[in-house]
RNA sequence: GGGCGCGUAGCUCAGCGGUAGAGCACUACAUUGACAUUGUAGGGGUCACAGGUUCGAUCCCUGUCGCGCCCACCA
């Protein structure tokens, strides 16, 4: 007998054991009696940060992963859901020395590039299960005897392979330009990770006196005026731009400024970068320290001095006043220095957005370094043609927009790091310089020696690669590659992948890159893109707002399935979803509503009959139910087919409580305790069957509690010996009876009706009160006579009679005295509804009408309307006919 | 500056050319009956605003206002 309260946390642990125990989510496994086709179905998983602990996004993300794997299994499928965690360069790196510092060890650089790295292999050792345990706890049926790493084995040699070919393609070089410097982290970071913010700073307006004459502040003509938003970077400047056009300045075109605290004559140069209407109009140029500045000196042959160290203090470049401050206080100085010199215009407040890396959060300073670049120009060229011809489709379709503007205006891709926790770069350098991109040492040395004629001493380079290099190679990297495995031919290209849009560019788009530059194929075919989970006022959660919602927390309270089925719902497409705890409450109740109707079906010994057939069942009730059954069915299949998560898990739900616990089990009451043996078993069978229709249409959703039911019914007086998440999904047809479904709507309808009645007249709960059915249609009466026991039941009455005396199709309800006419058939407004069809048919005369009219045809014309109507219906309908033929062919054709 | 999305019940959101929907909240009644983690009934909406298309618009088109997100080196 089932507990009368359905606890969550108990049976999760042994619905989890078993699974672990069955192995059920191996791929490769058998097929069910579902299909026989067996067809592969890979998703790789998002692979979380190995040092990361479980957040809602990630709840998410997987709930809809699993949803889509526990459905396709069902459906016979051979799934293989790929785990994995990802090693997070930068991330991890800052975890581990975050956490030394708190111990009070020594830092990264005490340590030693060795010594740290075996630290951070410690701290994965010993905190990288927790993230795998906190998704096993939501359900995630992955293949967990295949869980990856991006730095194990394996796919440490996928990316030195990737690495190599792109060399060998000509896509790789080594560039000494700007780039984005995060100085907290010491190291290079891709745009992608940079953040603009916006900031309230000032527009400083500088005196830069001329060359050749006196400074005075009194007299315009002995200065040019400019404007900055970064005095520091004036110790860098080597020139200053006006625009050639603009009449104030043309005449200084050619002249020299002495640089203020500086004393270095640089030019003033004529060029069209310098807008007239911003600031002064002469904006002064650092080509080491500024992009656009960069460029100006290169059309300007300017000198780039750079001023900055790697931590962002200025170095020797500069006078050796300012040498070793930071930037900050540089700042601060410069601009006090000018100050006394005379050589401030003005400071206005001045808003403007500065760019910050993602993860330090500390402005990024262009910076002038040698890094390794992919020339991803036609990596990206091909990946939008696949898009384009729709190999590759993404859902909803308005993000492939997104993802041919940020393709088109791609630039080279900055891979290398100056970090030590990642893929060291498979480069080494001999000692004159000179670099062999190669899969190891050894290889390299016989590059060299190929070079050179002798062995020479080689040096690897120290830099490690962007952790989203890795990340590229996830769908074929984890199946085997570089290797060609059985594996990778069988499950590249993945099915889908289901991942957040804000990952789009960094993951998606170079994975798609990556997959058609090295297998020659996409790496998936379809690409689910969901939104953010937000809190449920729509802000971010984060933990400065303290509105963190922790997944587990909310599992705790109520239950894994309970949030998973919350996520589902609020999976719509094209909007973020908003979560509140409420939402996870009332799913909760929802798993104990289903809880609730296996006991009754226990209560009442609704066993599961060996071979039962729904579509023999003879009561108009259970002819109903089955009906029903096959349309939720339908919608929830067609709900998760097209990613409409919310669909299918509404679908299930309004089924569930709203069709079965509310009207069906309520229905059957009358024939559970009436005498009818026959009605009773062919009740008592349907209520099995449709629970168990219900346990696998919810499984997707709520694996738990409902792999807990199934194992709960008996059969035979015995446990089942199959796990329902290897049970066949269900599939009908021809359960649906229109006629039946009229009736039983039509009885729901009256006894809704006769409640609302009650209310409305306030009648006392233990009044007894009848209904008179009046009018003679036959039809009725023998509907009213049918459900008699059950309208009586559930309208809560004491009797129905009947009656001749009165409209046809009314009804009266009697009140101990008093009596009440009830129009039967107002229940279905049967006026209204006529009004409706005779406006339809209007519009319809009216439109063929019209459609004749443009036609011209003389023809039809002729003809009366609805012959027409006729005519063009078969035509249609032929149409609609010979197109279903030439997609079945078509589909067999692919196949 | 460019792009995308969103304004529907008190709240969170579905829906979508043909009589406005769900959950939660609210009101009334019920309750030894599978379930108070419940049931029944009810109140509550010019579907942001203004034009247009249509026999008919919450839905399609245009514009306005408000909100959010993404991309962008402009002093």
């Amino acid at each position: 007998m089932l507990d009368k309260h359905y606890q969550p946390a108990a049976v999760e642990a042994r619905i989890h054991a078993a699974w672990e125990e069955a192995q059920a989510f191996k791929a490769g496994r058998a097929p069910n009696q579902s299909g026989g086709k067996n067809a592969p179905y890979c998703i790789v998983i998002p692979p979380p940060n190995v040092t990361g602990s479980l957040h809602m996004g990630h709840a998410l993300n997987n709930t809809l992963q699993d949803i889509l794997c526990r459905f396709e299994r069902m459906r016979g499928r051979d799934v293989l859901w790929q785990p994995g965690t990802d090693h997070a360069g930068i991330a991890t790196q800052m975890v581990v020395e975050r956490k030394l510092a708190a111990d009070k060890q020594p830092g990264r650089r005490d340590l030693g590039r060795e010594k740290f790295l075996a630290k951070v292999w410690e701290w994965k050792a010993e905190s990288g299960g927790t993230i795998v345990n906190q998704l096993k706890r939501l359900g995630a049926s992955c293949d967990w005897s295949r869980e990856r790493f991006t730095m194990d084995e394996g796919l440490s040699k996928a990316v030195v392979e990737f690495f190599v070919k792109l060399d060998e393609a000509g896509l790789i070089y080594k560039a000494k330009r700007l780039v984005n410097w995060d100085p907290k982290f010491q190291t290079a970071i891709s745009d992608l990770e940079v953040e603009q913010k916006e900031i309230k700073g000032h527009l400083w307006h500088f005196r830069y006196p001329l060359k050749g004459v006196t400074f005075n502040p009194e007299d315009s003509a002995t200065y040019i005026v400019i404007a900055t938003t970064r005095p520091e970077t004036l110790l860098g400047d080597t020139a200053v731009a006006v625009n050639p056009k603009d009449e104030r300045y043309q005449h200084l075109i050619g002249k020299f400024v002495v640089l203020p605290l500086v004393g270095r004559d640089i030019p003033i140069v004529g060029d069209d970068y310098s807008d007239p209407e911003k600031g002064s109009g002469a904006v002064k140029i650092t080509p080491a320290h500024d992009f656009n500045d960069f460029e100006v000196g290169r059309r300007h042959n300017l000198e780039q001095i750079n001023i900055f160290d790697d931590f962002a203090r200025i170095n020797d470049a500069a006078p050796a006043a300012y040498r070793g401050l930071d930037r900050i206080i540089a700042r601060k100085q410069i601009v006090a220095d000018l100050e006394a010199l005379g050589l401030v215009e003005k400071i206005e407040p001045h808003t403007h957005v500065v760019p910050h890396g993602d993860r330090s959060a500390v402005p990024v300073e262009p910076y002038l370094t040698d890094q390794w670049y992919v020339n991803v120009k036609p990596l990206a060229e091909r990946a939008m043609t696949a898009v384009r011809t729709g190999k590759t489709k993404m859902m909803p379709l308005n993000r492939e927009q997104d993802f041919y503007r940020w393709m088109e205006n791609i630039e080279p891709w900055c891979i290398s790091r100056q970090l030590w926790w990642g893929h060291q770069i498979p480069v080494w350098y001999d000692h004159e310089g000179n670099y062999y991109v190669a899969r190891n040492e050894t290889d390299a040395m016989s590059k060299a020696l190929i070079k050179w004629g002798k062995a020479v001493p080689l040096k690897r380079d120290p830099d490690v690669l962007d952790t989203w290099f890795s990340s590229a190679l996830w769908p074929f990297s984890t199946l085997g590659w570089p290797e060609q495995s059985p594996d990778l031919a069988k499950y590249y290209p993945n099915a889908t992948l289901v991942t957040g849009f804000d990952i789009l560019f960094f993951w998606v788009a170079r994975m798609m890159m990556a997959g058609l530059f090295t297998q020659d194929e996409v790496p998936f075919h379809e690409v689910y893109l969901h939104g953010l989970v937000r809190d449920e006022k729509g802000r971010k959660m984060s933990k400065t707002l303290g509105n963190v919602i922790d997944p587990l927390d909310v599992i705790n309270v109520y239950g894994a399935d309970a949030l998973r089925f919350t996520l589902a719902l609020l999976a719509a497409q094209g909007r973020d979803p908003k979560l509140g705890l409420k939402t996870a409450e009332s799913n909760r109740n929802f798993a104990t509503k289903l809880w609730n109707a296996s006991r009754f079906a226990e209560m009442n010994e609704c066993v599961r009959v060996k071979g039962f057939d729904p579509a023999s069942v003879k009561l108009p009730i259970n002819r109903w139910i089955a009906g029903e059954t096959q349309k939720a069915a339908a919608a929830v299949t067609a709900g998760i087919e097209a990613y409409k998560f919310n669909e299918a898990a509404g679908a299930i739900y309004d089924f569930t409580w709203g069709q079965f616990c509310d009207w069906y089990l309520e229905l059957i009451k009358p024939v559970l305790i009436g005498d009818d043996e026959t009605a009773k078993a062919e009740t008592r069978a349907m209520v099995a069957w449709t629970l168990d229709q219900i346990l696998k249409l919810l499984h997707p959703f709520m694996p738990f509690i409902t792999e807990e039911l199934w194992a709960h019914m008996v059969e035979h007086g015995e446990k089942r010996a199959s796990l329902l998440c290897h049970s066949a999904w269900p599939t009908f047809d021809g359960l649906v009876d229109a006629a039946v479904e009229a009736e039983i709507g039509w009885v729901v309808r009256v006894i809704s009706e006769v409640r609302s009645v009650r209310t409305e007249m306030k009648v006392p709960a233990a009044a007894k009160i009848g209904l008179t059915v009046l009018g003679d249609e036959k039809s009725v009466a023998d509907r009213v006579i049918r459900h008699e026991d059950t309208i009586k039941r559930l309208a809560r009455l004491d009797q129905i009679s009947f009656a001749k005396l009165a409209p046809k199709g009314s009804a009266q309800i009697v009140l101990e005295d008093a009596t009440v006419a009830l129009p039967l058939e107002g229940v279905i407004d049967m006026s209204a509804e006529r009004a409706r069809i005779a406006k339809e048919q209007a519009k319809t005369q009216d439109e063929l009408a019209k459609v004749m009219a443009k036609l011209g045809n003389a023809e039809l014309m002729a003809k009366a309307p609805e012959t027409v109507v006729e005519e063009l219906r078969e035509r249609h309908e032929a149409f609609t006919a010979t197109l279903k033929k030439l997609e079945a062919a078509l589909k067999r054709i692919e196949d």
